[in-house]
DNA sequence: CGTTATTTGTCCGTATGTATT
DNA sequence: AAATACATACGGACAAATAAC
């Protein structure tokens, strides 16, 4: 008999601001009360109050000045759905070979969707910027991490090029993930040069101007992964 | 001249937590030093080791209980990416037109493909789980609220039918702005009975069997919520 | 089963530094 | 230049819940 979870001052610390701001139409760069009225407003210790705020201002909805107010931050769709604590808890996570399997076919669909996209309205700065990247991952074969790096860059712009806003915020939002796999997956006889390999490809059919090519190859480079993690996940 | 970020003594405590579990393989379940412990040990004051394990809490790595210890809890893709406050702030969001044109393209092709490997191994129980939220839809039509908490079930029972587990993961992150989405939605003269319409047209192609027809039907769902935003945002 | 010790949760006072007004 | 307000940090006191005995 305690299904009740533990009430924290700090969360309805919280609530109120968010009503606060709500009921007194408070705009981006307006400032709430001090910590000291809020404090004897709602008649708890000031620790609570912070720790309250501490929570708004992680979520983004507030932030604060040394020496200045507490301000109202605009909140919008990156700042809502981007995960705020850059803490590195992705090397707590295992995926299994089925999750693997799932990831890599997600990204697939979200990756070629864009890829779609941005071949409709194809920039010749994307073109340069792409083939910088995969230059960049041909000279760094024998360092894993620039390499990913690299690799992380070029797909980041395909994503940006689509010049679907959400698109990239969904990238960013797997792409420890997608690092994390692709460090493993690294291991595999020739995987980075079947990537790279890959990579150039797409470079190539955009620079030729061949749009609907370059996306096939994309599509191949992500089949491609798909094909050997579905191979040993079979075995 | 003060490009050097402060250095939080809090982040320090955090660091330090992470490689604490680390270095001894604590796995979840396990417990970490007391609050008097890390702070002697770091010989810092309690204040910023508090601040530290409330950062890691809000992350979703680890959980205390009053009178117990402080606890590792075990990270998985979901906690990842849905550490999420679960305050209301999607209240705050304004969407403009090309936002809420970008947020449905995306939704599309999510779905759609998460529709398309759902149909491969289609069971009768999805189906008669889809037709439930159909008809509940259909007898709520007065009721904004109602019927949106059931459009919601019927899209998520797609993802969740398509096997992938990520996708429904993306749907939820997602959904505070598709229900934002189609409450402005709502207001459009026959609206609902449209989205109505195109539920039932699914349901009805799915207890044929006819699955091809039943991805059409969804695709055309969203193209028509897309094609009528993109009307009104071209006036 | 009850008592006690331990640990976290909350509250509060204090102090120093920093940036704004 | 001074006052204000927040950031950071320390630590004591008590309450509440748990764990250990």
């Amino acid at each position: 008999m305690k299904a009740i979870s533990k009430i924290h001052l700090s969360d309805l610390v919280a609530d109120s601001i968010i009503n606060f701001i709500l009921e007194n139409n408070l705009k981006p760069g307006d400032c709430i009360p001090t910590e000291k009225e809020i404090s004897t407003l709602l008649g708890i210790g000031k620790t609570s109050v912070r720790e309250g705020i501490a929570a708004l201002k992680a979520a983004g909805l507030l932030e604060s000045r040394q020496g200045g107010r507490v301000y109202v931050m605009e909140i919008n769709i990156e700042s809502l759905l981007r995960p705020k604590s850059s803490l590195p808890l992705f090397q707590f996570i295992e995926m299994s070979g089925r999750e693997e399997l799932d990831l890599i076919v997600t990204r697939g669909t979200i990756e070629v969707a864009a890829m779609k996209e941005a071949a409709k309205h194809l920039t010749g700065e994307t073109t340069k910027s792409l083939r910088s990247s995969c230059t960049q991952m041909a000279q760094n074969l024998s360092d894993v991490n620039l390499f990913i790096q690299y690799d992380k860059a070029f797909h980041k712009e395909i994503m940006l090029a689509s010049g679907n806003f959400i698109l990239p915020i969904l990238f960013e939002l797997l792409s420890d993930l997608y690092t994390k796999q692709f460090w493993e997956f690294s291991r595999r006889s020739q995987a980075m040069n079947r990537a790279l390999d890959f990579h150039s490809k797409v470079c190539a059919a955009l620079e030729r101007g061949a749009t609907n090519e370059a996306v096939e190859w994309l599509e191949r480079h992500l089949a491609d992964m798909e094909a050997r993690l579905r191979g040993e996940h079979m075995q």
